[in-house]
DNA sequence: CCAAATCGTATCGTT
């Protein structure tokens, strides 16, 4: 199919100054959309000269490289429309034509190609940079055929998109009772992996964490639309966010439906989970209805819980307590999500999300993002950065990004933005107002307030971090830095907002020198030092309320011995000395619950619970872990080792970006060696992959490419889960299980599967019809021709079935390896260790008949 | 003293 684009934006040109819109239904590029956009309001002066300019600049190359030829659009110069010199200034060729019109042309521009400025690579960075205009529709690769379970809990699942999302899946779905951290890239259905679970079964509580209330809200309306499919009831309440700002009585209702398990599933914050919603979680899960705990951006724990918000780090403890008090056999299972996860993240959760005694599992789907080309510029002054910048605005495709560090900054670009002839763009920081970040979001994404589609009047958004986490808006082509990251985790994450549909996108960062030296000062975690965090824990611990069993309360405000006037960094001291060590494993961080005594009147509870309200911020809770960390010398070691870690992964983490910008090696091998982890039983990997840097472009023949070599091999589940069945393997890992010719086995699997035994390998017919027949047992369909299969990997039980009475040997060296095996064959099945003797025979294995077994259970 | 955001109320027992 061809574009519409230049015919209808030079029919809407001929018309000036009339600007009516062009009829929909015509297949037009992103590019052209905004384009038709931005060209009324060069009349009413909410479009400058460069927003256009550049927009029309788009058009042509995304033309150019998609159709070939070569493009040009016939513009008027009248009004408020750009001079040659202005087209020029975007490089774009401007001739004059009869009639007062220019007939304009774009150019190929690339940023300067390698750290030291144009030279060798400059072909191939145009060639890249060209790439990203291309219009054309997303393939998904590495598509996986669904398990049973996946297909069935929502019609709109379909394909797995990877092995990766597989992994999570089977792993939500085969955890009970365990914590998984699942490292999935963005984009690769991250959502789905936390509902499939929730929408097979018809009961349990999911609890969903998230760091923001916009995404709380934004979850919510996504989960509404679901529950409006599946034509299902989801909620008592009808509603799925719980935050703070909401109507109390709504609150109210949510934390009933939660408590008594009605409420299947909820999106809320870490510091409502460990407030507000905590008593009704902990009812839930007492009454075995707490199906999940989900923590989605789960390197926040690490990245904000030490000092900044640390209830992300209170939250193990709280989860720790409904899991002990939940039946033995309804454990809630604890999903940790993120697509960015170095070493330290890992650690961090490995550590405290480890509930009841098993480790804690890991799914690893880690990928380098494919999209980016990434370049590098730097300046010997601002001057100098600025123009660089201004260069790339200009010339770079919409929609835009420009990071900067400082909030002042970014409101200064903002400006100077705007002072050079840009009217679409705006700034976000932290400072910002809810209101202008949803109105900024909805100008950008051209969406009115009531979801519907209205006309984009935004291409260039200036941020500070703040601005992106979660952020939902597939078309980013350019994602700039005119500053230094202080870790290349936020380099990359604010790198990944670009081509989140899967077109290539540039990034590039301009440097100047002040840059490292505030990166260097925010790389740099504060934490307390031996002393005086002994001394703070001495007086913590001395005030210290006992409130249960090894448990304490304490203030947060209380002064150590060496302060005798408080001042009001005190509080926070105290909680940074806490997450620390939370961290080295001493304590449990808890939040404090209101407990009543029995027996008092109505007036006194009242004034009790006043009472705890009032002070309740001033309190945190904790429970000693480790008694042998309470002397002072072992205090101080275990204290120190998590301090230097911490300073370690911090420096390392601006040491890579650094290494990255400076043009040395490949960013995307340094992207892949930051998210290279060890844990207790493997080396989990992120392959390379690179469309183009510095590096790549001298010396191509190096690069990773952007096909990633293999998907880094899956690492077993440590740990089975509870076997239901075991028994009919009488103490040996197998059972085989003999059937006559004809015989109908549905019943059996069926029976077998209600026991939950999830994971069959049989044929993918029979796996579907088994996950028809037992609807809310999750059926994990293990493919015999897949690459990793589930026999080497899955230590629970696994039922084979065989349709000839011979053994493969993957089956037979699993059977051999002791993991519980479920072996399901035609009578006379040979044994493959005995010529000649057949399964039934043998002395050595427990065998039994399907027809016995079935009137057995 | 550099960035980042959130937060509150009701109950106790069986095979």
């Amino acid at each position: 199919m061809s574009s519409q684009d230049l015919a209808t934006l030079q029919a809407t040109i001929d018309q000036w100054p009339d600007v009516s819109l062009p009829p929909d239904g015509q297949h037009l590029s992103d590019a052209c959309r905004r384009a038709l956009d931005a060209l009324p309001g060069l009349i009413d002066g909410t479009s400058g000269w460069i927003d256009v300019t550049s927009l029309l600049r788009q058009v042509l190359l995304t033309s150019e490289v998609t159709y070939g030829g070569m493009p040009s659009l016939r513009v008027p110069t009248t009004d408020s429309w750009p001079t040659v010199d202005q087209w020029r200034d975007v490089a774009c060729a401007a001739v004059p034509t009869p009639g007062d019109r220019i007939r304009i042309t774009a150019s190929d521009w690339a940023p300067p190609s390698s750290v030291a400025g144009y030279g060798i690579g400059d072909d191939l960075a145009r060639e890249q940079v060209r790439e990203v205009y291309r219009d054309r529709d997303r393939v998904w690769q590495n598509e996986l055929p669904p398990d049973p379970f996946w297909a069935t809990a929502h019609q709109g699942f379909g394909a797995y998109r990877g092995e990766p999302q597989r992994q999570a899946a089977r792993a939500a779905v085969l955890s009970d009772g365990n914590s998984v951290v699942i490292a999935l890239p963005t984009g690769r259905g991250k959502t789905a992996v936390a509902w499939s679970k929730t929408l097979l079964s018809y009961t349990g509580v999911t609890v969903v964490i998230v760091p923001t209330v916009v995404l709380a809200l934004d979850m919510e309306r996504r989960t509404i639309e679901v529950e409006r499919e599946l034509k299902r009831s989801l909620s008592p309440v009808k509603r799925f966010a719980y935050v703070g700002a909401m109507d109390p009585e709504v609150k109210k209702h949510l934390r009933a439906a939660v408590r008594i398990g009605a409420q299947r599933i909820i999106y809320t914050s870490p510091e409502a989970f460990v407030s507000g919603l905590s008593g009704a979680v902990a009812q839930a899960a007492r009454d075995g209805n707490l199906q999940q705990i989900i923590i989605d951006e789960a390197h926040l724990v690490d990245q904000w819980g030490s000092d900044f918000r640390p209830e992300f780090q209170t939250m193990p403890g709280l989860i720790r307590d409904a899991y002990a008090q939940a039946p033995e056999t309804q454990k809630p299972s604890v999903l940790l999500l993120s697509a960015t996860l170095a070493q330290r993240a890992v650690d961090v959760l490995t550590r405290l999300f480890q509930v009841g005694d098993r480790p804690v599992d890991l799914v690893w789907g880690s990928e380098v993002r494919v999209e980016p080309t990434y370049f590098f510029g730097r300046h010997k002054t601002e001057d100098a950065r600025v123009a660089a910048v201004l260069e790339a605005v200009k010339r770079l495709p919409r929609p835009l990004i420009l990071y900067t560090t400082k909030v002042e900054d970014a409101e200064q670009w903002a400006a100077r933005l705007r002072q050079a002839g840009l009217r679409r763009v705006d700034a976000i920081t932290g400072k910002s107002s809810d209101e202008v970040r949803r109105t900024v979001m909805q100008r950008w994404r051209g969406e009115a307030t009531n979801g519907g589609a209205v006309a984009t009047t935004l291409d260039v958004v200036v941020g500070t971090s703040a601005f992106g986490l979660g952020l939902d808006m597939p078309n980013v082509r350019t994602v700039l830095h005119a500053c230094l990251p202080e870790t290349i985790d936020r380099y990359y994450q604010e790198v990944g907002r670009g081509g989140r549909d899967g077109r290539p996108s540039v990034a590039y960062l301009a440097q100047a020198p002040d840059d490292l030296e505030i990166a260097v000062s925010l790389n740099n975690v504060t934490m307390i030092g031996d002393e005086l965090g002994w001394k703070r824990w001495e007086s913590m611990r001395q005030s210290a309320e006992v409130v249960g069993h090894f448990r304490y309360r304490i203030r947060k405000d209380i002064l150590p011995p060496y302060l005798d006037v408080g001042y009001k960094r005190s509080a926070l001291w105290n909680v940074r000395t806490l997450t620390l060590l939370a961290q080295a494993g001493v304590i449990d961080m808890r939040a404090p619950r209101l407990t009543l005594a029995p027996g008092l009147s109505e007036e006194e509870k009242e004034a009790r619970r006043e009472e705890f309200y009032a002070q309740a911020e001033s309190f945190i809770e904790f429970e000693l872990r480790d008694g042998r960390l309470l002397e002072e010398n072992s205090w101080k070691a275990a204290v120190r080792e998590v301090r230097s870690a911490v300073r370690a992964a911090q420096s390392a983490a601006l040491t890579s970006l650094r290494h990255a910008t400076e043009g040395g090696s490949c960013v995307g091998r340094t992207i892949a060696h930051h998210y290279k982890v060890r844990v207790h039983n493997g080396v989990l990997l992120t392959n390379a992959a690179c469309r183009g840097c510095p590096s790549c472009r001298r010396d191509p023949s190096g690069s990773p490419g952007i096909h990633p070599l293999e998907p880094s091999p899956p690492l077993p589940w440590p740990d089975p889960s509870r076997d239901r069945l075991a028994h009919w393997r009488s103490g040996a890992s197998f059972v085989f299980i003999h059937y006559s010719p004809g015989e109908n086995l549905s019943a059996l699997f069926t029976r077998m599967a209600e026991r939950h035994l999830r994971v069959w390998r049989v044929s993918r017919e029979i796996a579907e019809r088994l996950q028809r027949d037992v609807g809310k047992v999750p059926i994990v369909h293990d493919d015999p021709d897949a690459s990793s299969s589930l026999l080497d990997l899955y230590a629970g039980p696994v039922a084979v079935v065989l349709t000839a009475p011979e053994v493969p040997s993957d089956v037979w060296a699993r059977i051999g390896s002791g993991l519980p095996t479920y072996l399901i064959g035609p009578a006379g099945t040979m044994n493959p260790d005995r010529p000649g003797t057949r399964l039934q025979d043998a002395a050595d294995g427990p065998c039994v008949s399907a027809r016995t077994l079935l009137k057995g259970m």
